[in-house]
RNA sequence: GGCCCGGUGGUCAAGCGGUUAAGACACCGCCCUUUCACGGCGGUUUCACGAGUUCGAAUCUCGUCCGGGUCACCA
């Protein structure tokens, strides 16, 4: 039984933009965390001051909080271990380095980069040299007066090979001698990444360490300088890449010429928060059960490292799609009428309208929220037509019957007393009954005479509600004219 | 190129030495129906290849091939 709380972390660089990848990441971290009841905490990784972007934190928390992600420490809320933007730690790192550098398992190196360039051959291979590895004490001392310009490198062992265990990818092993005398401290005096991660995630307790198995033949690295501070190895969770597809269908690495990759521009695209959550939870882990539907909740309360696949997945827009779809259908009315309102009206700017009418033909059909304009734009304007579209065989319809049709349903509808769903069902289907036609030979001319597309949301009778009798009335005649 | 990790239908995947190799998306067909969609039913398609271990291999071992990752004073 464990005794110590699970702590996961999450740690993004303030990019401005959170990769779908990222937010998996994220995501998983979240999932561990709290299916043991641990903690998930939120770090900032800001020390490459270059890339620093306007705002990009503040995009890093509407994610998280849009999705769900609720963390327990981090820059806004403070807690135990801060602070929580490295920026802010940077006095911290350079004294662990100098008690490696005191305790014979780091060294001061003044190689200039010139030098070091001429180490790699062309083909960009070929590492450090070692070549400060043992200067003698007295030398690094007069360099140092000197003032000359420094980093600091962990020596790495020169023989024998490093293992480490994953809770994913089980046992790896990597000889040392790929290993480089790997940089702690920069010649500016900032951190390596590598180097602050480990002493960040030590000193802020975090016992699982989940990234990107990008980070795979990296991780020895890690492990030897815990070793080297006496501190115990977290568990390593290594998560399989998430692919794309690109228009030759080749696969590599989910990047933006496969799409949208970032989670606002799927957003915008039409895709809900949910639905994404849910999508990217299945992208490298399945549950124990046969299911795939779950809220972030039942995330964490069916989640469990050893449903984490090794092998990587390709980002699909059509599951992805078909999620969304799912999402949709399961709202209640009401909370589809709010966010379909501002797509309603682009089609129809002011006035009340059924909306109810139109969440009965959409809510089913509908994939994204952004399809509905397209859908819907038949309302707005009456298209252009050729007659051959009241031809269906299955209606039993054709260019002589529907115009019949059309005149009987005009007739009809121009008596109606109340303009409504019910009154228009009941006419019609009555008139249908009189005539001794099925359903659709009557349903079929009216439809296409109201729409004029042959694929619509909606049957004749939601398309003449919401068109309104005066509107309606004037199409049918329209396409009462076509036929004769 | 060295090293590391993968390889079950087009995609996500279950599978842990004996299964008719689940399920979902996509695709096709049928039903429902007032078109399309939704829903229901059914279908096509898979263990990369070659050896070995074993009575028996998608599952274990080795090799080959293919895919990806990684080799920074970036994170």
């Amino acid at each position: 039984m464990e005794n110590t709380t699970v702590r996961t972390r999450f740690a993004p660089s303030p990019t401005g933009f959170m990769h779908v990848g990222n937010l998996r990441t994220a995501l998983y971290e979240y999932l561990i965390a709290k299916s043991m009841g641990g903690s998930f905490v939120l770090r900032i990784e800001d020390t490459d001051q270059e890339r620093k972007v306007e705002g990009a934190v503040q995009v890093i928390y509407n994610t998280l909080q849009q999705v769900g992600l609720i963390h327990d420490e981090g820059p806004d809320i403070g807690g135990e271990y801060g602070p929580y933007v490295q920026s802010e730690r940077k006095g911290l790192y350079l004294p662990y380095a100098e008690q490696l550098v005191k305790e014979g398992k780091a060294y001061y190196c003044f190689c200039s980069k010139e030098r070091l360039d001429s180490l790699h051959s062309e083909d960009g291979l070929g590492g450090y040299d070692r070549h400060c590895r043992d200067l003698p004490e007295e030398e690094v001392k007069a360099l140092l007066e000197k003032g000359t310009p420094y980093v600091i490198r962990q020596k790495m062992p020169i023989e024998g090979s490093t293992t480490f265990h994953d809770a994913v990818y089980g046992d790896i092993t990597i000889e040392n001698t790929e290993l480089e005398d790997q940089i702690l401290i920069k010649s500016d005096g900032y951190p390596t990444y590598n180097f602050a991660n480990v002493i960040d995630d030590h000193l802020m307790r975090i016992t699982h360490v989940v990234r990107g198995c990008e980070y795979l033949t990296s991780t020895p690295k890690y492990n030897l300088l815990y070793q080297a501070f006496g501190w115990e190895i977290p568990t390593y969770v290594h998560l399989p890449l998430i692919m794309g597809k690109d228009a030759e269908g080749n696969v590599s690495k989910l990047s933006k010429r496969h799409g949208s990759t970032g989670f606002a521009d799927l957003v915008k695209e039409g895709y809900l928060p949910e639905t994404i959550v849910n999508y990217i939870a299945l992208l490298g882990w399945c549950p124990k059960e046969n299911r795939e539907l779950f809220t972030l909740k039942e995330l964490t309360e069916h989640f469990s490292i050893d449903g984490i696949s090794k092998s990587p997945a390709v980002f699909d827009y059509d599951k992805l799609n078909w999620f969304n779809g799912e999402y949709i259908r399961a709202m209640s009315p009401e909370a589809f009428i709010e966010k379909a309102m501002p797509y309603f009206r682009e089609v129809f700017p002011e006035g009340e309208k059924d909306w109810n009418v139109l969440v009965s033909i959409l809510q089913p059909r509908i994939t994204k929220f952004t399809e509905i304009p397209a859908l819907l734009s038949f309302f707005k304007e009456l298209p252009e037509y050729p007659a051959e579209f009241f031809i269906n065989k299955k209606s039993k319809t054709n260019l002589e019957n529907s115009g019949a049709m059309l005149e009987a349903a005009i007739e009809v509808l121009e008596k109606l007393p109340q303009w409504e769903l019910d009154s228009i069902h009941d006419s019609l289907i009555g008139l249908a009954q009189k005539l001794e036609v099925k359903n659709g030979t009557l349903l079929w001319p009216v439809r296409i005479a109201a729409a004029g597309v042959q694929v619509t949301p909606g049957g004749a009778m939601e398309i003449l509600t919401l068109l309104g009798r005066e509107e309606s009335l004037r199409r049918l005649r329209i396409g009462l004219a076509k036929l004769s």
